[in-house]
DNA sequence: CAAGTTTCATAACGCAAAGTTATATAATTC
DNA sequence: GAATTATATAACTTTGCGTTATGAAACTTG
């Protein structure tokens, strides 16, 4: 026979509270209201819960068995309550991010480890895409972040986007470079080095290409193709190539004494980094501070590089 | 914010058996019923516990916390149901049993050692008592069953008795006592003998003053007075006193070789041994499963005793 | 990709029971 | 035995469960 968890709870809350108004008070209710439940449950059980006739009110046998079970049920009822409480704070949770694997690998990897550090509670599914499959997956709420280089104009109302940095690439080369020492670098100079490219179908590698063409570099040799942005550094580091990264890419490099730039402007993309989720907060606290934390820890980075 | 248990238990469910319908039918409820219950919880919670749009139904992280914890109170659930079931049908519970104590010593403790032995979930709560204050507590129902000797006629509507040996008392002695070699005991060889008596308040007390009235013996030595069963076993073993004991209890004795009864006929009490409880199965079933068993034991060794 | 099947959501309504306040009754205290 | 306290009962409102019927999605299949 099946009994009503409440009734349980209640019965747990008389036991320890030692009486039925005591009782209901532990639970906010009226005194008949127990009353009346405690009845109900004895009707079911079909045996005393209570000794009859005797204060203060003291359980049977069964009464204090059942009342152990109760117990169990308000137990697991608070841990549901925390449960929903800390999630609803967005202090427990998951986050799904996304974003382009250069910048990912470059600069979001860390400021997820600082975001862990605070939030140990939150989890992080991270993932990798490029910006059309990125905002598909938004879309179809299979993902609650996307971080990825866009121009604002192509982001349509469904989107919320909020820049985190400004788009400026930077030709990339290995620290000790025989061109990182010149204090200007011109267009013959670079002529003479290989190139690293990204992989073909991504942002970066347009950029590759538009900044090329933009300083008048019209054949390059390209040494090394594809991989992620550890083996473009190594490769990087390894010899005298160049490439076309991110700059904010590069000056996190830079602080570990890998990578550097070379004092050469080039255009920069019309394309700015930001933060990608649906409109209308249409998503999870724990999201939200996610969104928060990046904003915030990106507003501090973009000061440093202005001052560098 | 309190979450209804119900709510947790049917979430549970929902996340077991991979679907709306699945979890309905696992309760035993319909479809829309769940339904409705889960868009209720959803509400009340402000976050999603389901993904959107997606079959087979997935629960959200938030789904998966709280689900379990529906599921432990599914099993508290559970586990009070068995153990209701258990309490009902007789198999767990107390039993507040009393009687005198040289009786209840004697031959009940055997009776309740073969008991426990076959109900080893029942509590057995003795206590010992003269048959005035027995009666008063099974009124007031500090007790559930009485074990002592009574003149059926004295037995109030209010309780019900349930004889389970005739009145037969003896003249008990150790065994090798020079008296019980003996075909055939006078009035005169008992009177040399010193007397043990019992409590002065104990009904066997009276029994022993009337035995000795009926066989015309006037002034006797009494040598020891009080005492538990195990007292007067080792006063009587120790010398040649004698005293009156129920014939019951010699019996039990016997088979472990330390009493025996004198061949001398002395006047049966008017009192019977029986159970008293309350009348109209105003008890526990395991309360009620101890006196059936009770009786079924004396059948047995009323049997027993008839035939020696 | 259109048709069919499955699964979930919604609607409407009866009913069980939780909740309330007011009050009666029983136990305990003094 | 009177006063106090605790529990039970009464009368009534509201909440929400459970039902069947039906609509609307989403997956499956030919």
């Amino acid at each position: 026979m099946k009994l009503d968890p409440r009734h349980l709870e209640i019965l747990a809350a008389i036991v320890e509270a030692g009486g039925l108004t005591e009782g209901a008070a532990l639970l906010g209710k009226s005194q008949p209201s127990v009353s009346r439940s405690v009845s109900l449950l004895e009707d079911r059980v079909g045996e005393p819960l209570f000794l009859p006739t005797r204060r203060p009110l003291q359980p049977t046998e069964l009464g204090i068995a059942l009342a152990q079970e109760g117990q169990r049920i308000l137990d697991a009822g608070r841990r549901a309550s925390q449960t929903v409480d800390t999630y609803r704070r967005g202090l427990a949770g998951a986050v799904r991010v996304a974003g382009t694997p250069i910048f990912m690998d470059g600069v979001i990897s860390s400021v997820i480890a600082e975001f862990q550090a605070e939030y140990p509670s939150i989890r992080i599914d991270q993932s990798y895409g490029y910006p059309a499959e990125l905002l598909s997956k938004i879309s179809s709420e299979t993902l609650d972040v996307a971080i990825l280089p866009i121009r604002p104009a192509d982001v349509s109302d469904e989107f919320e986007f909020r820049q985190i940095l400004p788009g400026r690439n930077v030709i990339a080369c290995r620290v000790g470079h025989p061109l990182a020492r010149k204090k200007e670098v011109r267009l013959e100079d670079i002529t003479k080095y290989s190139w690293i490219a990204p992989p073909a179908n991504s942002p970066l590698f347009r950029d590759l290409r538009n900044t090329l063409d933009g300083i008048g570099v019209r054949d390059l040799k390209i040494s090394f193709t594809g991989g992620s942005l550890s083996a473009v550094v190594n490769v990087l580091t390894g010899s005298d190539s160049l490439t076309v990264l991110p700059f904010s890419v590069v000056f996190m490099m830079q602080r570990q004494n890998t990578l550097t730039s070379l004092p050469i402007k080039i255009g920069d993309p019309d394309r700015h980094l930001g933060c990608i989720a649906l409109r209308d907060r249409r998503m999870s606290a724990s999201s939200n501070r996610f969104l928060g934390f990046v904003e915030q820890k990106f507003k501090m980075l973009d000061r440093l590089i202005c001052k560098a």
